[in-house]
Formats: C-alpha cells, structure tokens, sequence
DNA sequence: ATTGAGTAGTAAAACGTTTTACTTATTTAT
DNA sequence: ATAAATAAGTAAAACGTTTTACTACTCAAT
C-alpha cells in the first residue's frame, strides 16, 4: 500500500496540488478558495487517513517542528524530569524533541550539535559544557534560537535558565553554621562550568561570612567520568583522614555514592554528621534518617524554557536574550 | 551565511553534483570517479565543513537514519536507563532516537506513532500498550521494523525483547515461602499488559504450588495514572487492614511509594515483614534496611533490542520474528 | 576500419511539499 | 460600456539530495 501523497487527494478531490496544500495550512480562506471545495477536500483529507510528509514539508519550508535537546545524561533524574516535562509541553504545541546525551564529553556534543544541524531542528535546548563555546556561538550567528539551561557559559550572551545556585549554596552551609556545624565538606566535580563554580563559591563565601577558615582538605573535587568506584574510594579516604561534621554534595549522583560509602563505613548521620545534597532524589526522602536536599523548581524551569524558545521560534526578529533564574529550596529533612 | 550545498561543492572542485554525490556515498570506485577527482573533491568538503542536508537525503531515499522509541514514561529510572544504552549503542551505528512518553494514554500513542510515520522513522522500539495493536499491526504490514520490549501485546507476532516476568516473580514468592512468609501481597497496576499479568500469574502459581490459597484481599491493583497521594491512602488501608508479612511491589516506583507510606506508619520492614521490588532502584540499595529486588539485566535487553532492530534495518528482506527473554535476577539485600 | 569493452563523468528526473506569480471569470464603480 | 477590483483557482519553480540512463572518449581485438 503506498503511502499517499497531496497528489492523489488533488487528484480525487478534482482540484489542484496547491488548492489542497492551502486548504491544509489553513490559508485557504485568505487564498479565496470556496466553503464548498474547502469542505470536500478536508472530507477527503479526514476519510483518507492522509498524512503529509514532514520531511518533504521541512525540506521546503526550512523548518522541522523539531527541538533538538541536548543534556549532559538522560539516566540522571534532574535530567529524565526536565526532559520529560519539556517534551510534554512541546509537544502540546506541536513540536518534538531529539534528545541526546552528551556524557560530558565535547567531541560528542559537537557532533550532536553538527547532528541537529543537518537535520535542520528548529531551535537548541542546551545543558552546556565547557568547549562549546565556539559551537553554540555559531548557532547564535545562524539566528538559532537557543536556551542553555542548568549551566551557562561564561562569554556567551544567551537565553538562560537555572536556579541561583550560589544562594543556595551559600544558605545551605548557613544553615548547617547555625545547627553548629565548623568543618563543613563539599564534595563536587571538577567539571568547570557556571552552575557548578557558583556551588563552590557559595560556599566559600557562607564560610568567609562566618568567619570561618577555608580548607582545602575539606573539599573534594570528584572527575567527572571516572567509574563510581574510583568517587567512592576518594570519599572514603576523605571521611577517615580528615574529621568533618557536615557534608554537602554538589549533585544528587555524588550525595548517592556518598551515602552508600556511609553506609558501608558504617558513619552514622545524626548527631554529628549532617548532610546535604545538591537536587532533590527519591532516595533522600526514604533514607533513614531523611536527607535535606537543595530542590530546584522543575517544572518552573521546563516551563520557563519552553516558553522562551516558543517565544523565539514564533518571532520573526531576534528577540532580547533573558536570563531567568529562579530560587532553589532547601528541604531540611 | 548560506549554509553550503552538494551544489557550491561541484562548482567550487569543478565538477558535476551528480559526482560529488558518488563521492560523499562511497560510490566512486563502483563509478569510476578517478582518484584525482575523489581527493580533490573530499579536500574540499573536509575544508569547507559542508554537511549534507539529511532532510533532502530523507526525501529522496525515503529513509531517515532515525529510529523512533516510544515509552512509557522517560522520568521512569528503569526506561531512562535502557533510554540511554539504546541512544549510545544506536548513535554508534549512525542512528539517532527520537523518543517520546505516551504516559499510558492509547490516544497520545497513536498520535506519536502517526507522527513518527510522517517523519518517514526507519524503524521502532515499542513499550506497547494495550489498544495499539492495530496500529502496530500496521507498521508490520508496511513492512517496517518493529521491535517491542519490556511488553508484548497478545496476538501480535512480532519482535519482542524482555524478561522472564513470570519465573521472576515466581522465584521471589517462593524466597518469601521459603523465609516462612505466608499472608503475602502483590501491589501491582491495573494495566493490562502482558509483562503485568505474568507478575500476577507468577504471584498465583507459587502460591498454589505451596498449598497457600490465594486471597484475593492481598492482592492490590493500582490505577495507572492516578496520583501518588490516591495511591498511598489505597496502600496505607491495605496495611492497616489487612494483616501480610510480605509485600511484592510489581514495578519500582509503586515501591518507592509503599515504602514512603510504611515509613510514615511506622511499620518496620524486618522480623515481622519481608518486601520486594520489581526493577532494582537507588533507592533500595540505601534504603535501611535495603531492600530486595528484581533486576532486568538492562544492558543485555538493550543491546539486544538494538541488534534485532539494526539486523532488521539492514536487511532486504523481512527476517523471522524473534522472541527474546532474558532471566531477571533477585537481589536479596 | 569497425566493434566491444571499459573509463570518466554528467544531465535530468524524482522524492512531496510550499509558495509565487499568474489566469480567467465575475462583480462593482464610473 | 468600460475599467478596476475581486473571486476562485492553478502552473511551475524551488528546497537539496540520489540515482538512472546517458555521452564521449580511449584502448584492444578482430
């Protein structure tokens, strides 16, 4: 069974080609084609099951309807739930998603990013790494619109959206000084990008602030692609040669590694350790005892970058570059 | 700046389109297109960055390099994993993934099949669902490759990845036996796929073969798209009222609830209560005291999946429909 | 000298749309 | 009665590839 083309619906309707590509796009009505044919060719349309081709549709128009998503790994939750949010409200308004992970690695995001080109997607939702710069700087000469989000890079005036991450940081360690806390641990990753130096400048400042030294021992910096055993092992090391009364994790996947060396080590939380971590996991809210945890607004972000790129692709000039930055919250648990 | 076409290159080398298009589909040997010609032409695409436009190679070869994934939901931990391995292992060959979440609604998957069709996708990885068996059935006549994993839709015959659900549930019933566990529950989803009724049927034959009558007060079927609070007051009424000293979740996330509603009741997992979970979760392994659990070998599955699909793809002809099931494995913690 | 077989390459059709510029008939305004 | 405007619709170009069928030439064999 071939698949049907506009033709044959012309062709059964007794119109031409072009009356009935009107009639689809609703110009019909402008084009001053009559109720009557309008009527007949959409009951054709609808009896048929006729589909147009998109990619027929993209090579001729130069647009796809597809948002090319690119993220660091759609395994990690932070990612899967602002994925799955933006796919649902773009698909509400007709667009897809392509999504690909780039596993922090450069040589792959480029790629994507040449990847999505060739396919001619519509507009970048990019979740940036360090080395793209000249990359997406280009998109931004082609008139692409693209939101970076979660991180931004520094140089690159863009639309952006994230949480304040410095701010929660830096309440986060407030917080743990006011329940006493001294010798406070970050354990983050030395991937250097925005989101996560704002982290580690948080806090540095809460300790500043309160007058308390900063030491270098009590900060890990966890590389990036290394093998979960490796982290865990380096954490180990931290927690038996260097006595602290606080820990917070600079991202959800450390704060897990973390809590099974705890728990293997047999450190209990409590009394004189707490614990913080950076993103919000099911396993903190089960955890015994509950793990405080840093949330950031998922859905106020997803929205907030859909909004901005259906913004952009529906306007003919280039439009202002926003950067929304939304509060995170802390949740003591 | 104009992107470049296969045009600009056979002006710039000096030679027709026709040509540069042998060279770029690795067809000039077969063509006689001289060595000289072939180097100077390849210098200049490497030079000039020129990428070929897929969308004009999709509407002329009719296929797309894009292999479309529909699944259940991508913020599931257990579909963002096997997401992800498909993505990697697809990427390596050339293919990219367009997926999307049909959140369970007949309606919405149909809609994404419909558009993945017009999108001229090469082939598709489906987590069915009850109600999309003729539009599967479809896809099949129209000879495309299809392949279904985690279930499979009754009276279809088609290519299907998955785990042995009856034998593991089987298994982890007959654990809880065996640990001299009696008044057992299942909490399950009142979704009627394959992969679920083998849980059910699996729970009901190791009962019986261990002379325990099956009681149909222990046995809780969730709906599937309620929200989490209806879920948890269902759950918490069963516990109060009915008296079990084993609970069998039969999906992770209906877990990771139960588990929140006995933390908030007080019930300690233990002596008097034995649980288990259907996909193995983060959330498990730390959880205290951790907490058993089914494994899909994941990466197995995944693979797999990407094998049949790509075997198909290559392929003249239509190849024989295979039936893959690999045996789940009980994590006792 | 003619035929046949290779070598090196190209012109043009086709894929299925959208869109521009056009035609023809009818109505309206003068 | 005629010019201008409107209504209803269409032909054909264009988007950027791939691929089929072709040309033109050279060389070897008869």
């Amino acid at each position: 069974m071939k698949t049907l083309s506009i033709k044959d619906i012309a062709v059964e309707a007794g119109v031409s080609i072009t009356t009935v590509s009107f009639i689809i796009n609703g110009k019909a009505r402008n084009k001053s084609i009559s109720e009557a044919v309008i009527k007949k060719v959409e009951k054709i349309i609808a009896e048929s099951g006729y589909k147009p081709n998109q990619i027929a549709r993209s090579l001729r128009t130069g647009n796809s309807n597809i948002i090319g998503l690119i993220i660091e790994d759609i395994s990690n939750s932070f990612f899967s739930r602002i994925a799955r949010l933006i796919e649902d409200k773009a698909y509400k308004k007709g667009y897809k998603i392509i999504y690909s992970s780039t596993e922090n690695n450069v040589e792959k995001a480029k790629e994507l990013i040449n990847m999505f080109k060739s396919r001619k997607v519509d507009g970048y939702i990019i979740s940036p790494i360090k080395g793209l710069e000249e990359d997406i700087q280009q998109l931004l000469t082609d008139q692409k619109p693209v939101i970076l989000f979660d991180r931004s890079l520094p140089g690159l005036d863009t639309n952006y959206v994230g949480a304040d991450h410095f701010k929660a940081t830096y309440e986060s360690i407030a917080s743990f000084i006011k329940q006493g806390r001294r010798r406070i641990s970050l354990i983050t990753t030395d991937i250097d990008v925005a989101q996560i130096t704002a982290r580690l400048e948080g806090y540095q400042k809460a300790l500043e602030d309160h007058d308390i030294a900063y030491d270098e021992n009590l900060v890990l910096k966890v590389h990036f692609n290394q093998e979960e055993d490796e982290t865990r092992l380096q954490m180990e090391k931290l927690f038996r040669t260097v006595e602290t009364d606080a820990i917070l994790f600079a991202t959800n996947y450390l704060a897990i590694s973390g809590l099974k060396v705890l728990k293997q080590t047999g450190q209990k939380i409590g009394k004189n350790l707490s614990v913080m971590a950076y993103d919000d996991h099911e396993v903190f809210e089960l955890h015994t005892p509950g793990i405080s945890a840093i949330q950031q607004p998922l859905e106020e972000i997803a929205e907030a970058i859909i909004q901005l790129i259906l913004r952009q692709l529906s306007s003919k000039t280039k439009l202002d570059n926003q950067q929304i930055i939304f509060p995170a919250k802390i949740v003591q648990r």
